[in-house]
DNA sequence: GAACTCATCCAAAGCGTTTTGAATAGACCA
DNA sequence: TGGTCTATTCAAAACGCTTTGGATGAGTTC
């Protein structure tokens, strides 16, 4: 069933079909009613890509997902934050279209995006230090939003981000008032901005003591749960090993608990651990007291947020570049303890 | 740039720009040349709304992810299939559409999907009992694979799925091997087909010896971290508690075994776990000797496996319904071993 | 040289919407 | 009565592509 059909069948014009259900004004309500009704009974749904075709909306936002052999962006926490931006979406009639892509050719792709009027908009996800996706978009002329923030570009733009810095700032005040002095961070892939960031808020915290990290403390890597482990492994297997670990996921955590486990030593009591958690709507971290005191900001509602802020750009353009930055609780749980001298 | 603009521009009629770029072989080589390298030149990428509006193709997959207030389908082991659903479409140029949908408009979304022709078929995602997504396809004519499998469908359908009941009756085989009788089996969600196959397969096992499983200690319920563990929790503070877990997933595996150790007990020697095991890439359980003793079956090949089978079903409409059983390894780790008599 | 093929190209008709620019008819006013 | 509004409706153009059904002219065949 099709508009011309509909119509033919109401004895109306497409065009009066059209604008009673697209609630224009220039329609009376009896005619009103009885193409609601006809189009209620037989299940007319307008074709989007006609619909997109004429009016140059595709009603649809994409998300691209950089993929390369080192690097896999379809993780759990990506999951998480796709979950709560298609809560926007479905809601506000959008589809969400996932492309991945390979790293090398990204400029092609988003320029295609534009071009093949598949979307509408696009969430950047994951930027890197010199991320030219920014500079790309704005030329590109493509509404998008960052998750994070491209901290080298230039121009304004439009983004949500946790406050990184602020958030690993205070998670090291902690342990460093807990007494740790040699603490190991175990962070994301070297060249993503919150991995930066994270570092920042982690020497950051040493500095204003006067103190400065173990460089050979720091490790940085797709954020596994083996990453965590081995990473946990090789450090207390050190002749002077850390006291204490900050994870910059509950994944990589997760692995670190395991490795502590194994060497027969207790979390919270022999060594002490705090994890960024992103509130992993499978690897929940809530209990009266959570088994990881934790830097938490849910990245579901980071995606829910992301999503709004994006469909406001596409819905009225021009509305200028707005930000949103997120601070991070830090909650206490079983995981963190004062520093036991051993000797 | 539009094809009008570039066909003037040519010279030419859009016609025989059309057909020149896409292949057909009424153009001579010298204008498909010429076409091919103003194309080029000038960035001309065709839009893909007004290709698919001319086509009925719209180049696009679906992936309908129910979601209800009790359940929440976008998790860990959902995204690994995405990822190899997403590594077939890209590699066959077919984009990616992600909407969730609110379990009572199944049915609406479904035929709307078809409508509104944003996609040219669907992967069904989470088949349940009573399943009524396979008969409301085949009447609506949506080309559509199945993962996993709908057991009272009547009418034939395509469907990729795991030998649940084999992995399951296999793993159980080998705990009772080892001599433990109480076994706890820490399942999904209830009414999901795979749920109830595994459970057959674990029952199967007792049956084989004439045993029987103690109704007790089967749960059911959404496979995260925290279900896993307060399971283990409340099994172990039995009277009589189990000897082995046997688990459906990575995820509440690692809660049982967080439950384990807190309770002072160590996995392989005091309690024995078999999870099945996804082989998901941000929880790995590999190593020489991998931690959880596992069904393995890698779902992310199973998302590559079902987005072609779809992609021939759309490209050869009729190509009759095909079915593909993934067998799971079972890969012995350190979490498995003999029943140990306590009295 | 007429008839027929074949290779190459084109104009125009779709695809299913929205939107523009008019047309129609009744209400209202002087 | 004639003229102006206003409310309602419509036919046709537009969106950017593919595809149908010719048209054209050169080459082949008898």
């Amino acid at each position: 069933m099709n508009l011309k059909e509909l119509a033919e069948l109401l004895n109306l014009s497409q065009t009066t079909v059209s604008r009673a259900l697209n609630g224009y004004p220039e329609v009376s309500d009896a005619t009103r009613k009885r193409v609601l009704a006809a189009a209620e009974a037989h299940g007319y749904r307008p074709n989007m890509r006609a619909r997109s075709l004429a009016t140059g909306r595709a009603m649809a936002i994409g998300h691209v997902i950089p993929v390369s052999s080192t690097h896999e962006m379809l993780n759990p926490v990506f999951t998480d934050f796709l979950a709560g931006a298609s809560e926007v979406y479905s809601r506000r009639g959008y589809d969400m279209l996932i492309s991945t892509v390979a790293d090398e050719d990204q400029e092609a792709a988003y320029r295609e995006l534009k071009t093949k009027g598949s979307v509408d908009g696009l969430i950047v996800h994951a930027p890197r230090l010199g991320d030219k996706r920014v500079h790309l978009l704005n030329e590109i002329g493509l509404p998008f939003v960052v998750h994070g923030r491209a901290s080298d570009a230039i121009e304004p733009y439009c983004w949500v981000d946790m406050n990184n810095t602020h958030a690993f700032r205070r998670a090291t005040d902690l342990l460093l008032d807990l007494g740790h002095r040699r603490i190991a961070l175990i962070n994301g892939m070297e060249d993503m901005d919150f991995t930066i960031r994270r570092r920042a808020g982690f020497e950051e915290a040493y500095a204003a003591r006067g103190l400065s990290p173990d460089p050979a403390l720091i490790f940085t890597d797709e954020m596994t749960e083996g990453f965590g482990h081995d990473t946990a492994r090789t450090c207390l297997a050190l002749s002077d090993p850390p006291s204490a670990f900050l994870v910059s996921s509950i994944i990589p955590s997760i692995g670190v608990r395991r490795a502590i486990e194994e060497l027969g030593l207790r979390m919270g009591r022999d060594i002490s651990v705090i994890t960024h958690d992103d509130d992993l709507s499978y690897l929940r971290n809530r209990a009266d007291v959570p088994v990881f005191t934790a830097t938490r900001s849910s990245v579901r509602e980071a995606g829910r947020r992301s999503a709004e802020m994006l469909l406001r750009l596409v819905e009225t353009p021009g509305s200028g570049p707005c930000q949103e930055l997120l601070e991070a609780d830090l909650i206490l749980g079983q995981s963190t303890g004062p520093l036991t001298k051993s000797d």
